[in-house]
DNA sequence: GACGAACGACTACCGGGGTAGTACTATCGG
DNA sequence: CCGATAGTACTACCCCGGTAGTCGTTCGTC
């Protein structure tokens, strides 16, 4: 089951870590995130616990070091997060977010023929 | 400009309701939620409050009742509120989103066919 | 063997969404 | 005129994201 795993900013970001190393220690996190953000060490670790806490990262100890790791998937959090937007703005009318996309922002020709060929990919396996 | 209004889920119900009416009292609102959320009249009026301070909603008095009326549109919020989530998700690249929405999610045939001609339209405008 | 650096644990605090009780006030019915 | 009622104001809580300081332990080094 998907649950709702609903992610603050600094969270998403520290996840984006997890996710492309795999593994990383608080200091990696930190140190990948001190140029943007500039936080103490202390609250990364402190976000990792809660996120532990939460269940969206796990950790294993090497020596006193702990490594932490992902325990739910990006497409996991994008889609659990999409859709409470969705539920949330549209009523769950996912038709209606798309509209909403199109009209309201800007999406150039080169995307505009991207998503017509989507749009063919995608009503073929209807078929 | 359009200042970030991110609101949570109770006040995105109220504000449907503000919507839809135009102008509506705590009762009206009260009233209005009640079945499916069976909140205290005294929360309502509490978030109003709230909202109002933030500026989301105003009020006039009629008599002794306070009539609150929206100062942000629907398409204000939803702007906001999506393009926050593009940029926390998706690193602010739409297109991602929409992708992933058609992707993930189960747009069947029929919205498939009106999001061709939404795309055609858009296409013209381009030119 | 003592000392400083590295590292996790614990605690605290702020802001904001959500929830609601209690207090105050104005008005209506008798 | 007085009590009940309707309606807002104020205050307090809980939870959680975000931020960080301090404490205690352990390790490597001199």
């Amino acid at each position: 089951m998907d649950e709702s795993h609903h992610l603050g900013d600094l969270q998403l970001a520290i996840m984006r870590i997890l996710w492309s190393r795999g593994e990383a220690s608080v200091a990696d996190v930190h140190e990948a995130l001190e140029p943007e953000r500039g936080l103490a060490l202390t609250t990364i670790a402190t976000m990792l616990a809660k996120m532990e806490k939460k269940g969206v990262v796990d950790h294993r100890a090497e020596g006193r070091r702990f490594l932490y790791q992902p325990t739910v998937s990006e497409g996991q959090v994008r889609r659990s997060m999409v859709s409470d937007l969705t539920s949330q703005l549209f009523l769950g009318d996912t038709f209606a977010l798309v509209n909403h996309l199109l009209a309201e922002h800007e999406i150039d020709a080169q995307e505009l023929d991207q998503l017509r060929t989507l749009i063919a990919s995608k009503e073929k396996e209807d078929r």
